[in-house]
DNA sequence: ATGGTAGTAAAACTA
């Protein structure tokens, strides 16, 4: 069995005890973080490894940022999206997993924070779209490798009406548009599984709760935070879940872990 | 239509 979780910590700093905590109780081999918004040489890195982690990481200052932790070795294969040498923005990690006996295939994974692309007026959400074509694209090549594949993070969208508490409310939303979900079918189309769907086809399983409005409290929240499996990956789907235990503590992120387990 | 909260970082800007 191999676990891999996905977490936009909002934070890697503010959230080390919240990280911590859950690394040791849910005890994922693979976490795939988002939204760390720090360099990478401000990582508290002795602290994670002492968890048992290997890190790797792409960092900025202030915002944004990815980082991959795992118990078993992994190489990094990738530092940012392929398709566009201009976009310096710190949102895509790949890495391949070194996974030992029983399991022994090599894993493929990547921590993705998807632009928001708000307000939908600005070029944030034409940056948006293009970003998830070159995501498509990349994870479209990836395919013919044949590989466990997980592509996992804040893809910052909505895929369908049942996955946001309000569609009124989020009526105008980048995470909501026509085009934005056009372009998360397509990777599904490609050959990627929604692991959350493909396990529970129908229900609200909220990822996200906004700060505001008392959204947690109230469960008004959003599932944007992904985690798609090549078919390689998805022929081994043994269970998903969302681990809304980080949520509840003082101070949270705003976004809960989801994860997957996957035979061995 | 507005403002509601949190993080970064020092006044807005992002989410």
């Amino acid at each position: 069995m191999l676990t891999i979780a996905s977490f936009n910590v909002n934070s890697l700093r503010v959230r080390m005890p919240h990280l911590t905590a859950w690394l040791k109780s849910a005890a994922p081999d693979v976490a795939l973080l988002q939204e760390i918004k720090c360099l990478d040489e401000e990582l508290p890195r002795l602290e994670i490894e002492s968890l048992g982690y290997q890190v790797s990481a792409v960092g900025m200052k202030a915002r944004h940022g990815v980082a991959l932790l795992s118990k078993a070795k992994h190489t990094v294969e990738q530092r940012a999206l392929p398709g566009d040498d201009t976009d310096g923005e710190a949102r895509y990690l790949e890495a391949v997993i070194h996974v030992p006996a029983p399991h022994d295939r090599p894993v493929r994974v990547a921590s993705i924070y998807l632009p928001n692309g708000n307000p939908i007026d600005t070029e944030k959400f034409p940056y948006k779209l293009r970003w998830m074509e070159r995501l498509n694209r990349h994870a479209c090549d990836l395919l013919a490798r044949e590989e466990i594949v997980v592509l996992g993070g804040d893809f910052n969208v909505c895929p369908t009406d049942e996955d946001v508490f309000d569609t009124h409310a989020m009526a105008e939303d980048a995470l909501c548009q026509p085009e934005t979900r056009r372009r998360f079918r397509e990777l599904c189309h490609i050959g990627y599984v929604d692991a959350l769907r493909a396990l529970y086809p129908a229900g609200r399983h909220y990822t996200f709760w906004d700060y505001q409005g008392a959204r947690w409290q109230r469960d008004e929240g959003l599932r944007i935070d992904h985690l798609m499996l090549s078919p390689q990956a998805a022929d081994l789907l043994d269970a998903v879940g969302i681990d809304r235990e980080p949520r509840k503590l003082e101070r949270p992120s705003d976004h809960t872990p989801i994860w997957v387990r996957l035979a061995a």
